[in-house]
DNA sequence: GGGTTGCAAACAGAG
DNA sequence: TTTGCAACCC
């Protein structure tokens, strides 16, 4: 085919209005004003990289590209909606109207517009991971593999292995022989599993994560009007943290930029934390390979943090094998030593943190330019506690998601039902949920449904058992007042909370903290437009639970930041604290057995440091109190080579009556 | 047969 | 805090 490229006149740089060679440094500069065809950035952490696109936005709709023709792919939906955002605060509201979110948003979006050429109805609903499992757990138990005892994968392990011979395009062989060498002899019987997981998506109407990506590629690459179709549509592609893309991100880049080639996309290899979700840092090295007359702009200068900071930073990076070399500089002065606190236990640890937190807060430092980051989300419970005691407000980032929690999942299943008459996971849920009620009566009533003419008014005539038919009334009941209200999203999810409550009372000791949860987000569910846009958004995106319980306390002081690693990639506060940094945490004693998860691990320990702009703690207790007992524990390995002049020892000294003389260096704890 | 209940065991990271 | 399994009731 041929390709004729219609010019445009283009503004001079003297008529923009935003001044870019003030704003931006010189390698910035040559990103953002960057004309066409592909580009790489290699960033490393706090050089800018936010700031390069957000300007590179901007410049681009002032240089008259429409900015729907502009798409941002980021790594999460709120990394998006802060850049443009700020690209908005720059420059003006069109910003808003650039396509910005996940891989798996935009993919999304494409799919239900042509979901008909993929043998898709429009409602297809989309699986979490949980119910990913749910579904798996279900097929497993129809196959019931049994054979001498041996052990079968557990299903959270069978939709690792999906999901990864998925993001990585390997074979479910191969993937079993270089990953699960333990589970080899039940190749078949994995393998035809995964042919009835995808039998069962297609079957049901509903798309796993994975899905929305390979059925986006497989349209596209099977259907060259679409392709066309999507891709001339996207005049400018840029793509953020792109380290962290897998296999099949990167082909539905080329894809995407199929017609005009122009696409940008940054990233710093270091910074790879994400490979156990098939993440391939390689994507980078190959980039300028694929793309031919490739341009790539290294930033260097950090803008972030000080240099004893960096000092740390680069220290710990030099253990590092495998990477560009790299080292981070600044102009941002010395700033104080990081400190390596050491804790007697995990409480100290924790009245450590939050004495630090309200002496800062009472200099006058804000909570929002304060967090705390660790490795699992569990690993802030304790801390969780202390700040209650103390009455500072906090939002906590990765973890348990407050959609994940089992009352929110049963209330979510009614709307999928209602949305996906097909989905017969949600309605599992849903019928078990009723007295006398167990899986195999529950798929009994999901065929009784499916063979109605209305699946959620089902023909309950050859219903003989009087038990269950006045509960089942009962929900048909629901369905019927849903339908009425059908346009009011929270007067729907409002029906189904009061339909609940005698269930949640039944199901949970804790029920009031549960219902007084669901009443928030019937009250925070206006925002969505349809109950179909909620359990879109809810899947791709899951509300934290402290958003829930925040929403709920009157207390407007800006809170404090709790979050994993991984979710913390990309931010920036001034002061970071990295608590319980034991070996076996970080590195995860999952990692241990490999040397390229070791590696990965040691990169996410940097991600954490360099998210610090002025201050860093790095703590750990010495006695680490388990669920199966308490034990003596050792730092993480990755500190073993830092000398004193760059990580300072602390220590905590109990205040007592009769020793009021502490050292220096030393730190006291009060009650 | 099928449902419920109680106990032992394991527990990452996220779209 | 959840999940798998075995023993126990309708």
């Amino acid at each position: 085919m041929k390709k004729f490229v219609l010019s445009r006149d283009e503004n001079s740089p003297e008529s923009f209005t935003i001044p870019y060679k003030e704003k931006l440094n010189s390698a910035q500069l040559e990103a953002v004003m960057h004309q066409s065809g592909p580009v790489l950035v290699a960033a490393g952490a706090g050089t800018g990289k936010t700031r390069t696109l957000t300007y590179r936005v901007a410049r681009l709709i002032e240089s008259g590209t429409d900015p729907a023709n502009i798409l941002l792919l980021t790594f999460t939906r709120r990394a998006a909606f802060e850049m443009l955002q700020r690209a908005g605060e720059i420059l003006d509201q069109r910003c808003r109207l650039v396509k910005g979110g996940t891989f798996h948003h935009y993919c999304s979006s494409v799919l239900r517009k042509h979901s008909n050429e993929i043998g898709y109805p429009d409602n297809f609903t989309i699986l979490d991971a949980a119910d990913s499992m749910q579904v798996i757990q279900f097929l497993r138990s129809q196959l019931n593999f049994k054979k001498g005892g041996k052990r079968f994968p557990q299903k959270s392990t069978l939709y690792s292995i999906f999901s990864g011979s998925v993001n990585r395009q390997i074979e479910i062989p191969k993937l079993l022989e270089n990953e699960y060498p333990q589970f080899m002899e039940w190749t078949d019987q994995i393998v035809q599993l995964n042919d009835h997981y995808h039998q069962y998506k297609t079957d049901h109407f509903v798309m796993d994560f994975d899905d929305l990506l390979v059925n986006t590629r497989n349209l596209l690459q099977n259907n060259d009007n679409v392709r066309q179709q999507v891709s001339s549509k996207l005049v400018q592609i840029l793509v953020d943290e792109y380290q962290d893309t897998n296999r099949l991100q990167d082909e539905l880049v080329q894809l995407f930029s199929s017609v005009h080639g122009n696409v940008m996309v940054v990233g710093d290899d270091v910074q790879s934390i994400y490979s156990f979700r098939g993440a391939d840092h390689k994507n980078m090295l190959r980039f300028p390979k694929t793309y031919q007359n490739c341009k790539v702009i290294k930033l260097e200068e950090n803008y972030r943090s000080t240099s004893r900071i960096l000092d740390l930073a680069n220290k710990l990076l030099a253990e590092a094998t495998d990477k560009f070399e790299k080292d981070l500089y600044s102009d941002l002065g010395k700033g104080s030593l990081p400190g390596l606190v050491k804790a007697a236990t995990v409480n100290d640890q924790s009245r450590f943190v939050t004495q630090m937190i309200l002496q800062m807060r009472e200099e006058g430092k804000e909570l929002n330019d304060i967090a705390v980051l660790f490795r699992n989300g569990r690993d802030s419970f304790d801390l969780e506690v202390e700040l209650n005691n103390k009455k500072i407000p906090f939002r906590k980032f990765g973890g348990q998601k407050f959609t994940e929690a089992a009352h929110v999942k049963d209330v979510l299943s009614h709307l999928r039902v209602f949305v996906n008459p097909k989905d017969l996971i949600s309605w599992n849920r849903v019928f078990m949920l009723l007295e006398g009620i167990g899986p195999k009566t529950a798929s009994e009533l999901f065929k009784i449904a499916q063979n109605s003419t209305n699946p959620l008014q089902p023909d309950l005539e050859s219903i003989t058992n009087e038990r269950y038919r006045e509960q089942l009334k009962a929900l048909a009941t629901l369905f019927r007042t849903m339908k009425n209200v059908e346009g009011s999203v929270s007067e729907m999810l409002e029906l189904v909370v009061e339909y609940y409550r005698s269930f949640c009372k039944k199901r949970f000791d804790d029920y009031p903290k549960r219902m007084r949860d669901l009443e928030t987000f019937v009250d925070i569910s206006g925002r969505y437009g349809t109950v179909q846009s909620l359990l879109e958004e809810i899947a791709l995106d899951p509300i934290e639970s402290t958003v829930i319980d925040s929403e709920a306390s009157e207390n407007d002081e800006a809170p404090l930041t709790l979050s994993t690693i991984h979710s913390a990639k990309g931010l920036e506060w001034d002061t970071a604290f990295i608590i319980q940094c034991l070996d076996g945490i970080i590195p995860s004693g999952y990692s241990l057995d490999s040397d390229d998860q070791i590696q990965e691990e040691l990169r996410l320990f940097y991600v954490a440091i360099t998210r610090a702009k002025n201050q860093l703690f790095i703590s750990y207790p010495a006695l680490y109190q388990s669920y199966y007992g308490d034990y003596f524990s050792k730092p993480s390995r990755f500190l073993d080579n830092i000398p004193e002049s760059i990580l300072e020892p602390w220590m905590l000294v109990e205040e007592s009556h009769n020793d009021n003389q502490l050292e220096e260096g030393k730190n006291k704890l009060t009650e």
